[in-house]
DNA sequence: TGTACATCAGTGAACGCGCGTTCACTGATGTAC
DNA sequence: TGTACATCAGTGAACGCGCGTTCACTGATGTAC
């Protein structure tokens, strides 16, 4: 059996390298996703995105389509970041309990510790933002934010049927209806945290809505 | 003592006549606030709203100052509304019921059967629509938003404390966040409402809270 | 009752600026032989 | 190892359109005497 051919020599570390112009699209992206959040969509200009990011505007017509291909970019990446901080929130509290009731209990309070850090910048304020901009853009952008929205309720609906098979519940509320209240008191936190400029609503309402859940399935 | 002077001849009824130009000015607030609820304000063009009120440009600026003044008196509108139609609905529900809890009740299921109707042209739409684009805009607009929604808070608070004083809460919420809670779930509902065009969701979320108030202060 | 003037509720044309988009071109880097 | 070519990651100038805003002007309505 012949040795095999010597092998190519490759750098130790091979570090997922980025290419410059990688690199290049994800800096205006996160430049695009702080003025977007802050100041919606319209009113961002590619002319401010380009001049923090030290390039031309025609360079930004390299990485992207157009402006609506910034969006879509900017919806996929985000929306994406948002699924991985809660699956990893929630991978985190099912390992601390076994218990589906108390592990939800301390992914919510888990999450309400995040969301005291977090300022305004919350990654679900990708979709309120969205959705209260102009609907005239491309259907594909808001369906995924409704494919995103989707997949979150549906692993929230599972888990409160699985607390429910073993837990009794004490109250009438539909557990659709409580995965849904994730969403809302998100949302909506985030819409007090901003209107009055309070940090602290949405990890407020969090803790609101676990004395929700306790109340339902333990009881007062 | 002389008798008095004669009256001068008013009109039996006085229909509160508006002037041609309040008709006008109020046509375009209403055409503006549809579209500024449907695709935010920095999408909606001066141009659009004179075409379908039916005049030219210049005439808009005969009753607005400029762009924000609309936005501002969009917002003294609106809001203005707003607390009226909660006012209305709280003042119905003290009128079905003497215990400040069971009123309370009553108010949120007046509330949800009244967002069933909506469509998503809810009042408080305007409160999110403009939270969430430019920040920019005059300070002064910005102040009277935040005026609405705390007042509205207070109103809901000192319910919550009267409740609170004849019920001991079973739960740990405090009565503020609760309060909140209204405002988050409104908020919050719209969003999802729109996101996932499901127009019974600020319905859904009213029961929630509602279902929350019930264990909080009466248990299961 | 008629006339003079003032206010109301606009019109029409023009301006200028910013913004999204295009297009021909270019230096640096990578690849094949 | 050197050369030829291809791709990458942009630049610079120009365009055109829409949008907010201004300004001089105007017909209709209201008011004073």
């Amino acid at each position: 059996m012949p040795t095999p051919p010597p092998e190519k020599t490759v750098p130790m570390v091979q570090p997922a390298r980025r290419t410059k112009g990688e690199r290049t699209r994800e800096r205006i992206l996160d430049l695009a996703y702080e003025a977007v959040i802050r100041k919606g969509f319209a009113a961002t200009s590619i002319e401010e995105l380009v001049e923090a990011a030290g390039l031309t505007k025609s360079g930004f017509f390299y990485h992207f389509k157009d402006k609506t291909d910034l969006a879509r970019q900017l919806i996929e990446t985000y929306t994406g970041r948002n699924m991985d901080f809660l699956d990893t929130l929630a991978l985190r509290a099912r390992e601390l309990s076994d218990d589906p009731l108390h592990s939800f209990l301390i992914f919510l309070k888990l999450y309400a510790e995040q969301m005291e850090e977090m300022t305004s910048a919350h990654p679900g304020c990708m979709v309120a933002t969205v959705t209260f901009q102009d609907h005239a853009w491309d259907q594909s952008v808001r369906q995924l934010l409704i494919d995103q929205v989707v997949a979150w309720r549906g692993h929230f609906i599972g888990w409160l049927e699985e607390i429910a098979a073993a837990y009794p519940p004490k109250g009438y509320a539909r557990t659709v209806d409580m995965a849904d209240a994730i969403l809302a008191f998100t949302y909506g936190g985030m819409t007090i945290a901003r209107a009055l400029a309070d940090e602290t609503a949405i990890s407020r309402q969090t803790m609101m809505f676990r004395e929700t859940v306790r109340l339902h399935f333990l009881g007062a």
